[in-house]
DNA sequence: TCCTTTGATGCGAACCTTCGCAACAAGCAA
DNA sequence: TTGCTTGTTGCGAAGGTTCGCATCAAAGGA
């Protein structure tokens, strides 16, 4: 259920400026409910307008996510994809061979970072991070 | 202790030939004894030759990554680095101020690693991937 | 409303990495 | 040792992302 206002007066609220373009990348990615590279919304702000860099995209999803607001998520082979609304800790299982991504939030993983935090004195929190394998259709389906 | 030959001698065993470019990336990461760019192995082939391409460095390097001799290590920002003599599952653990790595082969993480193959059945061994984080002393210095 | 400050944008360049393809050469067999 | 096969290399181009800088405009104050 995306809250675009919610999204944008955080930002306000942490001294950032509202503009067109910002509020367009927020709409955009926040109602696609799924996970978006910055291609796609630099897409997607065409349907709509001229007025829009893909440079500003990158920055604006990366505010986004040192704001807690989205995440980033590394697919492997230099591509990178941005989803709203995840506020907790989160992991992301990433498929090498179809790309497909699962979200998931056991607190199993949550309890081996506690262990990095106290053993390695390594501050990960919140953590956001890929994993990459196979996902079980891939794995039935090629020997790779 | 680095052991090039007995890289090399994988390689070969794998099927894949020896070429003298590929003898030396893998004498010059075996022994640096740290993580390494492509760049830097690259400048370091220029000390000793000029017939040395980024691309072949870029395959080398993957070509031991995929052979399990070697593992890659996203540093953030678009950085990718290399090292040797990993053979088991590990997590490295990278500092985004001041971009330390930490090798952890922690067994609570496979404990981890264990549920998300059973709960979600996604094959994600043998896992290496990079948790993105602050390390003490950058927590101790900044409050970034 | 108008002005000022300073953060945001657009643009082009640069950076890191991957890819396609023709030329080259490692390894094997004769 | 010679020749053949085919994996590897070098090169240039392209893809994805970041960066520097001049210009623009959001937000707040007068």
């Amino acid at each position: 259920m995306p809250h675009c206002h919610t999204y944008l007066k955080k930002l306000r609220d942490h001294g950032y400026r509202i503009t067109p373009q910002r509020e367009m990348i927020v709409h955009i990615i926040a109602h696609s409910g799924r996970h978006m590279s910055a291609e796609e919304v630099m897409e997607k702000t065409r349907e709509k307008t001229s007025s829009m860099n893909i440079a500003t995209v990158y920055r604006t999803l990366d505010l986004l996510v040192e704001n807690g607001l989205a995440t980033r998520i590394d697919l492997g082979n230099g591509k990178t994809a941005y989803a709203t609304g995840e506020h907790g800790p989160h992991v992301h299982l990433v498929c090498r061979h179809c790309g497909s991504v699962t979200e998931i939030t056991e607190s199993d993983i949550s309890a081996s970072l506690d262990k990095i935090e106290d053993i390695y004195d390594f501050n990960c929190r919140p953590y956001h991070f890929s994993v990459h394998g196979l996902c079980r259709n891939c794995r039935d389906t090629n020997t790779d």
